[in-house]
DNA sequence: GAGATATTTCCAAAGTTCTGGAAATACCGT
DNA sequence: ACGGTATTTCCAGAACTTTGGAAATATCTC
């Protein structure tokens, strides 16, 4: 991943709405979440929801799939490991990070 | 963490120019660096460096020294482990996100 | 304490983000 | 095609961010 594009989807999860949004979204699980479901869940103005969905999706963290007159998010997981992935690489240079290993921080979450 | 930290942290690291001094301090190791090195380094104005600066140490990413005139910049490593762990815990509820177990994906990284 | 170097704080301009009401669009059922 | 529900797009105001020049502060050396 290149730095711009992490730097983007920090900015995206940045911003304790959509960190809300995200962290809701990720709790909702395989079947993803309706965005009026989202909307009542974190009560916030529908077009406010919606500029945060549209952000979110444009940097790849969540995707969107339609079911009638609902749409459903669902998180895209891969993307939030490149991004793990990509702040561990950043993080853990010459081991420093982790002094008792990855698996120690690993193992705590 | 608290999700208003977790938000705060990543949109400090969020911003292009924050995340090239964040990566340069990761690459500095121990020793860490100067402002100014950190300056020449990025190619920045010192005034803007030093607002960067400032929003990193205040998330406390990012901790200074003083050594004589120059004032030494360093990683908080824990803290940085500290919002990674929260990733991971956001990220990975019911071990959707690591379909192939955590160690994978530290493995990669 | 004067002069030199390193860094920050002050100030301000330009740009961006966040928010939500109102109007528009998308889709379904009849 | 019409009425209803779900969601987005348009618009705009207020707040915040980013940037850097100039002045201020901090520390060292002599």
């Amino acid at each position: 991943m290149k730095l711009d594009d992490a730097a983007t989807r920090l900015e995206a999860l940045g911003n304790p709405t959509r960190l809300r949004i995200y962290r809701t979204l990720v709790r909702a699980g395989e079947e993803g979440m309706a965005v009026g479901k989202l909307q009542e869940r974190l009560d916030v103005a529908a077009s406010t929801l919606s500029h945060h969905l549209k952000t979110l999706i444009g940097v790849g963290l969540v995707s969107q799939t339609r079911e009638g007159t609902t749409l459903i998010c669902h998180t895209n997981y891969p993307m939030m490991r490149s991004l793990i992935r990509y702040m561990l690489e950043e993080c853990c240079v010459e081991g420093s990070c982790a002094p008792g290993g990855l698996a120690k921080l690993i193992e705590a979450a």
